[in-house]
DNA sequence: GTGAAAGCGCTAACAG
DNA sequence: CTGTTAGCGCTTTCAC
């Protein structure tokens, strides 16, 4: 049974292009030729072709097509983690400008570790990807030979701080630390804490600490206490942690946390207990969420152009200019918090 | 110059399973049954062929592989949108077990469109999948055709209300619109609002909400007043939109949202303006995002099993069992805000 | 246990 | 403008 279908479907076996050529009356690369709009063919040839193809339901087969092209449409995106609403962004800005240059985003995830970004960048090469954008500028060494060998366009993101392999688009988080702690001492607070999540890993965490540290430091203070959560960033993992701290250090007037997600958890801690915020306490996040932004009081954070980042590194890497770092900054928000 | 390292990397050109097998001094078919470890082959050969495939940094071409076997190692994962948190969800829970199982998840967005939605399955169909997961039951009637006839897996993920293709997994949205509505109205609510985002896209989350109306007509009720923005759901929606709602229904005792970034929006509204929950106002929503959960009240909703249902459709994606239908229910959550 | 040969479905020169 | 001829890099019989 080899039925046909009006509405571009068909019964039974795979349908080829030797099929549609077949069915055309035509050479297999008058039917490619036609089917890619490339080349030259009469308005004959091409009516024949493409209804022979709509008629059998052809779907082309990029495998075949990319194999013999040499140059597949496919861009390699590697993020550590799909829980923090922040790598979805970068992910949505890449698809955007992707798919509307003819790419296919391909993803894989690293759970924030150095061995499976290696190994799923190793996996990910094997498709043969025309480019390849990945989170952050630290990899193994093995990683780094590997994507500068790839012999293709590479982007990383989100970072500035560091040695980039071709392409890099983001902001300092370094600076973002750094300005993180002029604002509070500028509003005047003097101690201040820390909440953080597990920074072994999350490595752009540790260099906005490292940085807001060594800022404090200059003007004479340091950080009064911390708490450090072996765990993932979340909402929860911040109440807790600014609980736990201020049963440590209950003068503390005003917290830095290592992003939102921990920064709402210690604004929903304050609410829950009474704790006025930004008379008692003084809040201060990282990444500018939606959650924060909308909040009775706005978070005082510092917004990320996340989107952007995913949207200008997808453009380079389909482009085929010189390698670039690109730093897009960040902005300060000044909300309620603080 | 064609210089090679021990850590696995390569200058020059791309190497390929000739090189190897040359190097190894051994035949093509050889260093290809050793390098998948299928066949036979002596461990004298092995060890030169592995030797020879890492120092000359050897990436397998699984382009060229696909086509020769016939078989990709390819997923399409296609989702309407990266803007909410409920599909990287999914797409975390699938990917884990989809890399777990030698595949690679190549995701497409739809942004709730089903013009859009058919031409991203065109196109990942042209990658030659092994499987197809994607969200809802709701096609065009060519996406269907094409589904039904690329003879792979198809698996519809998040919703139970319809007919499926091949696997379904999910749960039914009509009954958490049912019980969410039996749940306001066990708790002595009276004059229930609703606020939504656009619903013409969003056709799971129409069913809730035609499924809470019947559910409160069957007991005599109706809505009281209803809001509806016209654009997708956000935190900042559901504030606005409670607030445009109070204004014309000042004498509301519930409102349910159509997901919990609207209600958590809604809950925000109330603590800004010092309206008692639940008291004053009850709030309910849908999906049970940890935000949510971590509140000061902790948000009264339906808990949906969003990464389960990603792992699921992905095992069954990749088995080669028969067609069916897997719901795995939903959680009512009681919170503090009903 | 191993190698030679024949494709997988398509694109890319070339002649015509 | 169109058809024929070679491969792309790998897997897969099938003899040896």
């Amino acid at each position: 049974m080899q039925s046909e279908a009006e509405d571009g479907t068909q019964t039974g076996a795979m349908i080829t292009l030797t099929d549609v050529a077949r069915a055309a009356g035509v050479g297999e690369s008058t039917a490619s030729r036609v089917l890619r709009g490339h080349g030259s063919f009469s308005t004959k040839t091409r009516e024949s072709v493409l209804t022979a193809a709509r008629s059998l339901g052809y779907v082309p087969n990029r495998i075949a097509g990319t194999l013999a092209s040499m140059g597949s449409k496919l861009v390699g995106v590697v993020i550590p983690s799909l829980s923090n609403i922040v790598f979805p962004d970068v992910l949505r800005g890449a698809n955007t400008v992707l798919v509307g240059a003819g790419f296919q985003p391909v993803v894989a995830v690293t759970d924030y570790d150095p061995e499976r970004e290696e190994s799923v960048i190793e996996s990910l090469l094997s498709w043969r990807p025309a480019g390849m954008m990945v989170a952050g500028l630290e990899h193994t060494e093995r990683t780094g030979a590997m994507l500068r060998n790839a012999r293709i366009r590479v982007a990383e993101l989100l970072d500035t701080d560091g040695e980039g392999i071709d392409i890099v688009v983001g902001f300092s988080n370094r600076k973002a630390g750094r300005v993180s702690a002029q604002h509070l001492m500028s509003r005047g607070y003097r101690c201040i804490g820390y909440v953080g999540h597990d920074l072994s890993l999350d490595l752009r965490a540790a260099k906005r600490f490292a940085a807001f540290r060594a800022a404090l430091g200059e003007a004479g203070l340091s950080i009064i206490g911390e708490e450090i959560i072996r765990a993932a960033s979340s909402i929860e993992a911040g109440r807790d942690g600014l609980a736990r701290l201020l049963e440590r250090c209950p003068d503390l007037d005003a917290v830095y946390f290592s992003n939102d997600d921990m920064a709402i958890g210690g604004y929903f801690h304050c609410l829950a207990h009474g704790i006025t915020i930004p008379d008692r306490l003084a809040i201060f996040g990282y990444n500018g969420l939606d959650v924060a932004r909308s909040a009775p009081q706005p978070l005082s954070t510092i917004l990320t152009p996340r989107v952007t980042v995913g949207e200008i590194g997808a453009r380079l890497v389909c482009s085929d200019g010189p390698s670039a770092v690109v730093d897009i900054g960040f902005e300060l928000i000044e909300g309620a918090t603080t």
